[in-house]
DNA sequence: CGGAGTTTGTGACCACGAGAACAAACTCGC
DNA sequence: GCGAGTTTGTTCTCGTGGTCACAAACTCCG
């Protein structure tokens, strides 16, 4: 799914401009800088492994091992600079800028996105509102006028998107997807319940709010099925030996 | 090798109840679900386990390998009856009935997910809108009445409820999960940007709209890199003009 | 200046998951 | 009835990721 091109491995060292870093540990780095910004905002200057591992809800060795990909930016025996190392990760993240991002189908889930602020204070500036409904037409949305989908490849150009948010129904996500890619956008963040297919290069995260339900009520009947055998043993989390 | 697989030769009987299915896979049967359901609605009766994998965007051999920790459930030479393998799926994760669903917060994204039709349609059932704010109370979302957060043990106890999701601001959220924990729910889904602390026995998934930003926004960052780096060579993210 | 205490960075090891390859089992045509 | 073709179920191998444990390096204090 994720072009993964030439590793270019030299090396493997620190410093490098280039890393690899896993894709794990990307996943837990916006994790990182949230919990450092909470520290930010309460005027702590530093922290060590231990309070920011439980800050951000991971084992302390994992964060250790994981800041490690991106240098050494701690200090033995005293811990890691809260505001140097934020900034470390939002550089390496690549959050030190904004990015434009533009959102394709303006209903209810879109409406929130474009009225989420974390998105806005995070480093990522809403541009423009797609929809393709002739009623959504002129409407404002989160101070921005909803302009027709027509207009995706104009805007795209125009304001150097990147990153795109598809939150149209099932049926319509293959085409705004391929017209996002035609448009130039190699980044796509869908929320619509079907399989998105893109070319190499084009990186596609998937956020499903059903299927996150469907996999919590598997580990609930799982429950009700072990509390209903083992009536007389309380421990839910017992591996079975 | 704890996979106990090739016993119970029986069919729909009594099954195993403990199989131990990996995280992974449990992730990936909603999808195959959801194929199910699309092929199924286009009369389509059987489908090999190559047409599923395409259609659920996944590799063949490791969807049949995902079903086979369910069971046996297709024919060699044939592929899987459709129907049949959905009612499989939809017994192991436990959607056969439908689950009560109780939404914190109701803000933006949770009158969306209020409005979504993807849970009701995937064997969830919201039963009760709440918030914690005055001016919210008594107002009707998506068919239902907005009632008070103080309302929230007294709704679990009456309606079953095992499943919350929590939309409040991040501030909220901890103080939320708590008093879901203390009322009787035993999964939640997150949508606050923090890390709740829970009890074990309780599961937690988090969706995070600006942390899946951020992980776009580090690929892309590498990718304007590599693109500045290596211009002669524009093979392996050629984009289709 | 040196030793004790503390914390980071990393090497080693183990578990899980992805993918390829192959045997088992079923259907179809003759 | 039987061989050819097809498709599933399973085994094997390899890479990725998580955890432990410890050396390296820094501070503090006498």
């Amino acid at each position: 799914m994720t072009a993964r091109s030439t590793n270019t491995g030299e090396g493997s060292g620190a410093q490098d401009p280039h890393r690899d870093i896993p894709e794990a540990t990307v996943a837990r780095l916006p994790v990182y800088l949230r919990a450092l910004t909470s520290l930010a905002e309460r005027n702590i200057a530093s922290c060590s492994s231990e309070e920011l591992a439980t800050a951000a809800g991971v084992n302390s060795a994992k964060l250790r091992k994981d800041l490690s990909y991106l240098g050494s930016y701690g200090t033995r025996g005293v811990g890691y600079d809260v505001d140097y190392l934020s900034y470390q990760i939002a550089r390496e993240i690549g959050v030190t800028h904004d990015w434009p991002v533009i959102i394709v189908g303006i209903g209810n889930l879109g409406q929130a996105l474009a009225n989420f602020s974390g998105f806005s204070s995070r480093g990522f500036r809403t541009v423009a509102l797609l929809d393709a409904a002739e009623q959504m037409q002129g409407r404002t949305v989160a101070g921005l006028e909803v302009r027709p989908f027509a207009d995706l490849a104009e805007i795209v150009a125009a304001e150097q998107v990147s990153i795109g948010v598809i939150s149209v129904p099932a049926t319509a996500a293959q085409d705004v997807a391929d017209a996002m890619v035609e448009a130039g956008i190699s980044s796509i963040l869908n929320f619509a319940p079907a399989v998105l297919n893109v070319p190499p290069g084009v990186d596609v995260r998937k956020v499903d709010l059903s299927i996150e339900l469907q996999i919590l009520a598997y580990h609930e009947s799982r429950k009700a099925a072990e509390a209903d055998e083992t009536v007389d043993n309380g421990s839910e989390e017992g591996i079975t030996a």
